[in-house]
DNA sequence: CAACCTATGGTTAGGAT
DNA sequence: GATCCTAACCATAGGTT
C-alpha cells in the first residue's frame, strides 16, 4: 500500500487515468463547494473529458441568498416540484436555449482565453509572429513554464 | 500549531476569510492543473470573489497538442515573445473581444445554468411555479440538498 | 470494472515574523 | 497585511474484494 510520489505526466493506461480522473474530479469538486462556502463566493468549474458526450458544469448561481429567503417563506405545498414538458413555455425556452448555448459557449470561451492570455502576458505585450489560433493555446505554454520555474524553486531548496 | 478539524462554514473574520481563500485558491488552482495534465483533459474554473472586480477565470485551452508540437517545431528564434501595442491589428482585436466578452460571458453564464439546472432534475421534469430567475438558483439548493444527504450518510457511518 | 481500504504525500489552519 | 513555518488533517495511489 505503499504510495510513490505522484508523477505528474499523462496517465497511459486507460482504467488507471479513468479511475484517477473520477477520483480527483470529486476531490475537485468537494473543494470547490468548501471555497464556496467558506468565503461565501461563486465558482463554476467546466470539465471537458472523454467519458461525457457534453461537458460537465458544476456552478453556483448568482443571487443565492434572496432566493434561498423567498424559496423558504413560499408555503410547503408550492415548494414540490412540479412536471413540465417540452410543450410548456419552461420546455420550449429551455430547448432553444440550449441549442443557442452550444454556439456561445464555444465563441465565449474563445474570447475568455483570449482575454486570459493576454492578461498574462505582461500589459501591453503580446504576440506578433503567431496567429490568433495560436494565442488561444499559449495559456498552456504558460502554464507550463511556471509549473517548470516552480519546480526549479523547490528543488533549489532542497 | 494545532489545527482543528475544519469548520465547514462561513468565515466571518475578514482577514482570515481573505487568507483561506487565497490558499484554497491557490490549491485548487492547482489540482486544476494536475487533473488536465494527468488526464489531458480540458479543465476550466471560473470564481466570482469580492477580491476581484472580475471574475477570475484559469482556463486549459483548446487542441494543446498540436499547438505544442507546431510551437515546438518552429525556429527557436520565433519562439521569443514580442511586443505588441494597442495600435497593432491583434492589439485591437483583444480590446474589442474584451467588451464583447463582458456580454457574452454573462449571457453564456445564465444559459448554462440554466441547462446544467435543467438537466439536473430527472429528464422532463422542471419547475413550473417558478420563474426562469428562480431556476437559475436552484442549483445551489441541489447542491445543499446533496451536501446534507452526504453529511447524513457519513455520520451513520461513524 | 466499481467499491472499498489504508499508508503516504499533499494541503492547509493557526501561529510567528 | 504578506510570507514563511510546521503540525495536523485530508485526498488519493495502489491494492484487495
Amino acid at each position: 500500500m505503499a504510495r510513490k510520489k505522484v508523477n505528474l505526466a499523462y496517465i497511459t493506461n486507460d482504467s488507471v487515468r479513468k479511475a484517477t480522473f473520477k477520483k480527483r474530479k470529486r476531490g475537485l469538486l468537494k473543494k470547490m463547494r468548501e471555497l464556496s462556502t467558506l468565503c461565501s463566493i461563486q465558482t463554476c468549474a467546466i470539465i471537458y473529458s472523454p467519458y461525457h458526450p457534453e461537458p460537465e458544469v458544476w456552478p453556483s448561481p448568482l443571487g443565492v441568498r434572496s432566493v434561498i429567503a423567498r424559496f423558504k417563506s413560499m408555503p410547503e405545498a408550492e415548494q414540490s416540484i412540479k412536471m413540465v414538458n417540452q410543450e410548456s413555455f419552461l420546455g420550449q425556452r429551455i430547448t432553444k436555449a440550449k441549442d443557442q448555448l452550444k454556439k456561445q459557449q464555444r465563441e465565449s470561451r474563445e474570447l475568455e482565453m483570449t482575454q486570459v492570455m493576454y492578461k498574462s502576458l505582461v500589459g501591453d505585450q503580446g504576440l506578433q509572429n503567431l496567429g490568433v489560433e495560436d494565442l488561444n493555446d499559449l495559456g498552456w505554454l504558460i502554464e507550463k513554464t511556471i509549473e517548470e520555474i516552480d519546480e526549479r524553486i523547490k528543488s533549489l531548496r532542497e
